[in-house]
DNA sequence: TCATTATATAAGACACGCGTTATATACGGC
DNA sequence: GCCGTATATAACGCGTGTCTTATATAATGA
């Protein structure tokens, strides 16, 4: 499985979108989903794992797992060859290059949420 | 299906790819990919219709095939959220917005090839 | 109208991904 | 060593996506 097959699963993508707050143990994903059972959210970090957009720690008997969203990059380069095509609007991005430009306003105006 | 199941096939990212370059005729991306049928190229294309990544028109027999890429913009949105994880080496993508924002030089140095 | 070209659809086989329940493994505390 | 907690694996059913071959539809040209 590759990582377009992995991300095309919204519950993994889901996964994804929580541990990119912060890490988790495995548990904690499984209380976030309690539609699924344990054992299927077990397979999904597996497969998370196997393909690389996780990295997991022992602690205790937790299993902690972290984004490791390199791989993800992938994606992004594959997007390079489309980008052409919507070439207006992509706001979030330049200012995610702004920022990074000018680490001095952080995020001028923006999110004053939280 | 959605925009990230299409693209999670080899076969229909490989089609968006050539259609990337210019519009053809569905027998052209049948010609392409020997190593499937008619109807297997005919299906995928299918699918790549019904999630809205390409358009069709009708030309003669035949049905002309164009990207219609806006869609693929879900995706790019959703990578927002892991992009501040790989915060450097986005040159294709910085490149990309320069030359949105100065079109006078036109990728300049750059891809002297073709 | 009939034959040819171009593409789509039908029907079916097969594999595989996703979910389940049941069970195994591993660690910590007593 | 034994028990409770935390997570992984096994085994299995089921749906569905992806091929195939065979056939239908539509447009062109003689």
């Amino acid at each position: 499985m590759d990582v377009f097959e992995a991300i095309a699963d919204p519950t993994r993508r889901a996964m994804l979108d929580l541990l990119a707050d912060g890490e988790r143990p495995a548990g904690d994903l499984v209380l976030a989903f309690p539609s699924m059972t344990q054992p299927g959210i077990s397979r999904h970090l597996r497969v998370l794992r196997e393909v690389g957009l996780v990295d997991v720690r022992p602690q205790a008997q937790q299993r902690i797992y972290a984004l490791k969203p390199e791989r993800l990059s992938e994606l992004d380069a594959w997007l390079n060859k489309y980008r052409a095509f919507w070439p207006a609007q992509l706001d979030a991005l330049e200012r995610h290059l702004d920022r990074l430009h000018s680490p001095s306003k952080p995020t001028p105006k923006r999110s004053p949420r939280r």
